[in-house]
DNA sequence: ATTATAAGTTGCACTAAGTGCATAAATTAA
DNA sequence: TTAATTTATGCACTTAGTGCAACTTATAAT
């Protein structure tokens, strides 16, 4: 529950103390990120991280609860800029519309590299593929609240729940294919943008 | 991805070994959900498990590969029949309401004790619900590959594999929006009634 | 500036999950 | 009965994660 802080913007005030904070955090991340992609998810251990990080192991845990949580660090960082481009959208344009622009145009911004790095890195361990499917319900729920903030009327909350669900599912759906097609020759956000199609026409 | 074996019905030709291993599984199953009702998932050890199934900790791994795993042989157990009605439908019927149909009657199978103690299990432990969101996931593999097997039109297979994500998805939204409601007094069946009926309107 | 207070760091000991390996016991096949 | 193959178990080991107490560093107060 009581998840990462999703690596804030530097707030105005921010004590000394929060910037070093926020700055062992983010190089621990660092540090694992570097690992995980050199020698593996399962390959890598604390030890390992702490001592890349400049840490103790036992200091570790006082900026991430879980090893597998480091994982969560990077993509709260990614996804929090989703959700700020989503509260600038206008109440008027039909949800579902909104939230395919904004995934699309944040799937841009990715190249094929960084896409497939990443997904190797998940599929190296059952415990990350199974934490990335966690995550995603997780997103579901935050992408509902983030919707409640835009379209504010209470009659429509089960609809953006719906929302929210369908969205989620199609971002998956679109990244499964998107994987599995031979070449990875399309890009992601032509998949993206297909799902979303599908959505309603086979709906 | 190699997951349970979802606990056969007894083959016609099942040898004594096979038997054997399968009484045991089930008996360890039954070892530990009692144990786990009793002292929550994080307060159940695995020795303690394999003592109360009558076994050593070292041969609990050759029946299960992690303590959670524990939790998807039940699930498989009854998941199955699920999909076994499936199978049972006309490719006439749209597969969506197909799906609606078999879900809300299996769903109807169950009591609100039962359903509500699985559920308290669920919550007590960070890792069982990860776990849970995961199981998700894989079903919503396991309902397109039997769709597949009713609709077999190869065009059509788009558009299961959204019906599956859907359907999942709905089933989700009901069982938290059931688990929300104060005091449980509508039964679970309705809530699933009224997703599905919300997917279509809202979409 | 000095001291008190709180926050951050670390080591140590401990629990519990999970794996590899070697050996013993039990089944099935010959 | 004996040989071969599974299955069960004990043992040692690795790794993740937690609680606690001592120590160090930064912030606040006098």
């Amino acid at each position: 529950m009581s998840a990462n802080t999703p690596a804030v913007k530097p707030v105005p005030t921010e004590s000394p103390r929060e910037r070093k904070r926020r700055e062992t955090r983010q190089r621990i991340a660092e540090a694992a990120q570097r690992l995980f992609l050199a020698n593996g998810y399962e390959g890598t251990t604390l030890d390992a991280i702490a001592a890349e990080a400049g840490i103790s192991r036992r200091t570790f845990f006082s900026y991430f609860k879980s090893k597998d949580d480091i994982i969560l660090f990077w993509r709260d960082v990614d996804s929090a800029s989703l959700y700020a481009d989503l509260l600038r959208t206008s109440p008027d344009v039909p949800p579902l519309d909104a939230v395919r622009d904004v995934m699309v145009k944040h799937i841009e911004r990715y190249t094929t590299e960084q896409m497939t790095a990443v997904d190797n890195l998940m599929r190296s361990s059952e415990a990350l593929l199974t934490r990335k499917q966690a995550y995603y319900a997780q997103q579901e729920q935050v992408l509902f609240d983030t919707l409640c903030e835009v379209w504010r009327q209470p009659e429509r909350r089960a609809a953006l729940r719906m929302v929210a669900m369908v969205s989620i599912g199609a971002m998956r759906l679109a990244l499964q294919a998107w994987r599995e097609q031979s070449g990875q020759r399309k890009p992601a956000a032509s998949f993206l943008r297909d799902a979303f199609d599908s959505l309603k026409s086979e709906l």
